[in-house]
DNA sequence: GTGAAAGCGCTAACAT
DNA sequence: ATGTTAGCGCTTTCAC
């Protein structure tokens, strides 16, 4: 059995009470410099390590923070990461990363699951499928922490980091429409997310910059956020069957991306057609059929994300005061 | 502040005693089924969850293990995560992911944490600078439960899930030669690495197969396996700059092969040179240049791993006997 | 400066 | 069938 040594271990070996090894090992000064030295030096000799349980049980606290997100397969999300990784860890946080695959009873059950005193507070970002926010306003009003980035909710009064969605698509709708192109589809995420609203209106306002009337006969909605990839490909195919065949697609997302260019190419449509997209995706400019990307700063989004989140467990008072982080994405043309 | 109930709260309201409680959340059978329903009714009502903290402390297991792999923005990996999920959350445990960035110092601190009372036990694919296993020897000396899966290490007896990596480096290899190419380079990952020697093996087996010598100056080691783009892009450099190029590369790993690509692309030389290697992405048949992929079957994997690591974990007895699972790639053609 | 004791939330003997 | 108690490993009053 896995056994590790505790500090009542070393108080024996050493003859002293635990209370002195505790205060000797976290640097009490109340502590004499002769004995404060043996213990530590024995504690690095036997590679001494606290419980961290129980000292999450007494401090009622387990610096660490959940992370939820839809996938980890997904650059966007896996970048993100990254990000809340290298603030948690500079701040002395762990970080428990929870996928909900856009299911809506994996991520009540997860939260849940992270809330319960094992995490001192969350990051996360809804999966496609929920609708009904009552697992989130509970361990909110319980005074959880949370903070919310990309797919946020209004309803919840708290911090949230999003990127420029609208601009995003905007810039992609508008190269589009540079490009010579006049009927341009909208491949949509799940409709009740704020992303899809916001790169929707972003779209919109691109077309009406140039004078083209919206159509929502060109815009389709992936309720399954792209983890359907049927729901994608009958989605482009679609596009391709219409009468008046779209001459370009706005593609919302990572997923719904590439599942787009699978599509296409499926369908042997490739080079007639033009796709600009989000993604985040570290192949992008080796794709074929071509996706001019419009790409979010993930990595900065999850610093940010995690920056708010500590600031929000540490805090001595209760926050009243809330941010809303919007992070500038970029456009890159790939032919 | 985020004050959960406890079962102290719980008795408190129904007039009971903590055990009674305590007996009637879990079941047992010596309590009355009057007072059970009271409990169960009342600690549904209030959504009452147990502090998993305290019992981990309690029971000595955090049902909850360790998951160490270089990165999951790595489809290879991310894949294997979603398999490792699968069966965990089916036996009740929870999937703890941590990333060493193909660093050995993350990989020393990470085990070490997650080790320390925090995880029943570890599901470990070794980072790509790690040469010296002394953490994982004396945390499995230690009696903490660790399954190896991909890359693997010898010297630890335990159990072990690989691909069948000669195997899958022998079929990549073989394509190439029937497609023509007779001076194949192979682009490696570290050199220390398990997988690293399997394939490499696999490559010498195809060429001997066919009566070709094989050239030491065409294989070039990665030893940040990838995550130095710069390291990949001048090792295809290398290749390219040859006095007699190479007319094909098979390349190791996922990162290795999209970071080739990427260089291919770069330098112009796409289309006088045919690309086969691991890789697991999704978007494999969307790329150019075209890359022909082994692919392994990382969510078998995966469940595989855990499987082993819970039954290790669950085990009465000390296990004497390990196994190593070695699973089969599949080979598929892009052009 | 150091030790004894209580308590974080929970469970399992050990009473009754 | 239910209550009392001790203890998981740690920290922190409170004594000395």
């Amino acid at each position: 059995m896995f056994k590790p040594t505790t500090i009542k271990d070393i108080a024996k070996a050493l003859n002293l009470s635990t209370s002195t090894v505790s205060r000797a090992l976290r640097g009490g000064y109340e502590i004499s410099e002769d004995t404060k030295k043996i213990v530590l030096e024995y504690a690095e000799k036997i590679n001494f390590q606290r419980n961290p349980i129980a000292l999450s049980l007494r401090e009622r606290r387990s610096y660490s923070i959940g992370v939820v997100v839809c996938e980890v397969a997904n650059q966007f999300f896996s970048q993100a990461i990254d990000g809340i990784e290298s603030i948690a860890y500079s701040k002395g946080y762990h970080v428990i990363i929870s996928q909900t695959h856009d299911k809506y009873n994996r991520e009540v059950i997860n939260t849940e699951h992270l809330a319960n005193r094992s995490v001192d507070g969350l990051l996360i970002s809804l999966s496609a499928e929920t609708k009904d926010y009552a697992h989130l306003v509970r361990l909110h009003q319980q005074g959880l922490p949370i903070v919310f980035f990309d797919r946020i909710l209004d309803s919840i009064k708290t911090h949230k980091v999003t990127s420029n969605n609208r601009d995003g698509a905007f810039k992609a709708t508008e190269y589009l429409i540079k490009k010579g192109c006049r009927r341009i589809a909208h491949l949509a995420n799940a409709s009740q997310l704020s992303i899809t609203s916001e790169r929707k209106t972003g779209y919109e306002d691109a077309l009406g910059k140039y004078g083209i009337p919206l159509d929502e006969n060109l815009v389709r909605y992936c309720e399954y956020g792209g983890s359907n990839k049927q729901e994608v490909d009958e989605a482009v195919k679609y596009f391709l069957d219409m009468r008046d065949r779209p001459d370009a697609i706005f593609v919302a997302s990572d997923r719904l991306s590439t599942g787009c260019l699978a599509a296409l190419k499926k369908y042997n449509a490739k080079n007639n057609i033009l796709i600009a997209g989000f993604s985040n995706s570290d192949v992008v400019e080796l794709l074929n059929p071509s996706l001019s990307a419009v790409r979010q700063p993930a990595f900065e989004m999850g610093r940010k994300a995690a920056e708010m989140l500590i600031s929000l467990i540490e805090s001595k008072y209760p926050v009243e005061e809330f941010e809303t982080a919007i992070l500038e994405t970029t456009f890159h043309e790939n032919t």
